[in-house]
DNA sequence: CATGAATGAGGATTCATTCAT
DNA sequence: TATGAATGAATCCTCATTCAT
């Protein structure tokens, strides 16, 4: 046996000891990319040896897809909450809204999926292709209905989406060369993106008479 | 060492031998990471020996190094173009405009920064710190002229700029991600993103009355 | 060490469970050579986890030792049937067969020998001092005194036996060769060897008047 | 360039260095055989670094591989050296002379290719549908003609050559046992064995009357 | 200018084995 | 009797880089 990794479910030690090393993981790859990190660095900071580390997951790559995979849910979840029967223009503000505070409270994760997807989706490809697609169809179809129905502005939909996208998750990503160009503490820092980004997209949104 | 970093200027031979090392680095980097890239690799899509490439680069940080700092001048130039004398609206819709094209014609650049920028700035700091710096100083000083003036809508002019570089740069650093959720042409992509961030920035930055 | 090796003899279960590991351990050395295989593969070959293996046997090496040393029982066997009394072609003949009998029945077990030997018997020399010298010697003495009483052919008494065992082991620790070449039935393959290997070795011994 | 790999011919140098290579892994995988063989041993045989090996080679198994082609010719040689034209019997015993000549002088060559025979020809399967099937067939027509026309005895060919290839072998393949039952200085052994095996491929060749 | 040769440092894995339960 | 957890020792291999020519 050279490992847990054959059952089905996780002994309590087992899920901490995972846990542990996700955690670590997480940081290491978010600072060096997958092939900057080293197993002896995620060891290190998981508070572990290499081989114990080895013993819980089959390599490098198998920690790297399976966090990655993990963080798909938390990258879906404020979409996922989007209601259907809500007011349209706050919805999407409020989506907005979701994915910032995911950015400020999870930048790593945030930082990890960016690297992921700039080296072309490696290796998450077939949730993009499954529950990823999925709920961004439903999104835009939910998107087109209100526009159609004249409640928020006729744009592109997916257009819309990236836009959201793009900005949200650019004050995690981005953020050293934000805090080169303009230094600030966090708070603020998200406290005016917020303000900002409720501007433009309530006056993209809001449709004129 | 004998090879041309101690001489002033550059032959004819070197710099041809650099601009395809340039190339061929600028390729690789952008696919694989400043890590994940191998020497081996740059030299063999610069068709030459690996060690006929470190005759003319101290290293690979070195080729990267000199690389990204080429690509800051390109990162400028849309913003070096802006107007001070233009009209306001127009001025920042054609910034916007230059940079989506920007983001067109030169993806690799685009990726290779951004993974620069994700892993913290490690190699440009002092670049910041100097001529990017001015740059974008001069830029929000402009912004907040027009803004002070109600020539545009009041916002913060950085949050404005992030913005603009976010929405931009999003269609080509994260193009995997979008080519997954969205097949198209990279014509018709970024026309519809044209038409998508002029619509946006200019609901977003016409002053009504 | 809480394992059965200090009690003098077997429980009904250890001896099942050291009996499953040896066929695991032979099918598993057979194929892959002492250092070829891993624990692991032998426990799951014997399906059981490669602590309780090690439960039962001290290491890696200890199995195979142990294995090899009941193989020999086996090789002497058709040895130990040759009739002093009989008529001495026909023992030698039939002691041919029943060594090729032992190739087609036991083919890991005459390869898992075979490799030992190549490997420079590094782990039985005892048994060579001991049983195996004495019913060599017996069998040496034995042809010697057919040969002297002109009842056999006069050879060399040692490379008959050599001869035997070459002749009749390379169908089975050869048989990967031997099946590129001409690929046939085993039945068919052992039945052809059976012919050759009598009238081969009838033509040596018997004699001529 | 990671190795001299590349190129067509092989400079002075490459040449001794593989060469030196060759002998210590021909020492080495005889011994240990490959799983058992490490790239340290080879290395510090070869007296040179491991990194400077791998310069050389792709790797372990490579070593392995392009030895045992090499191998197979020396093995082809005696069988090639047949002359259809020469008196039967004594054509066939000079093969097995050549062939035991050859197990006296390379013994280690001998165990390193009965290693890969015993492991189920897992390297070299592509020579035995090639050139070896070839010489193999050129030489079973030869003999079956010999037999059919009377010249020797009538028995399956491959047999034959399956039992020349044992006998022969046997001696370099399996002294560790022969040494072990009968200590012989190897001058005696060979002679023994030359006049013993004589004896018996003529008493099978030679037709009676 | 160019390249063949060589190497040191690092890094991922494998695997037998020990230990506690 | 059985197994989950942990580890030390090897071992293969990559790669940037140096050196000599």
């Amino acid at each position: 046996m050279t490992g847990p990794k054959t059952a089905g479910g996780y002994s309590r030690i087992q899920t901490q000891k995972r846990a542990a090393i996700f955690a670590a993981a997480l940081e290491i790859f978010a600072r060096h990319g997958l092939r900057g990190a080293s197993l002896e660095a995620i060891a290190a900071e998981a508070d572990m040896s290499k081989q114990n580390l080895l013993y819980y997951f089959d390599g490098k790559e198998a920690i790297f897809v399976e966090l990655i995979q993990q963080l798909t849910d938390l990258w879906l979840e404020p979409l996922a909450q989007i209601d259907p029967a809500g007011e349209p223009v706050a919805e999407v503000l409020a989506y907005v809204q979701r994915k910032l505070v995911m950015s400020q409270n999870h930048p790593r994760e945030s930082r990890l999926f960016a690297t992921e997807i700039l080296q072309g989706v490696p290796h998450i490809k077939h949730l993009y292709e499954g529950p990823m697609k999925a709920m961004v169809d439903r999104t835009v179809a939910l998107l087109q209905t209100w526009m159609d129905a004249g409640q928020i502005r006729a744009v592109d939909p997916h257009d819309l989406l990236f836009s959201i996208w793009a900005n949200t998750q650019h004050y995690a990503d981005f953020s050293a060369q934000i805090n080169l160009i303009k230094p600030m503490t966090r708070e603020e820092r998200y406290a005016n993106a917020e303000r900002f980004l409720t501007d433009m997209y309530r006056a993209l949104l809001v449709v004129q008479d």
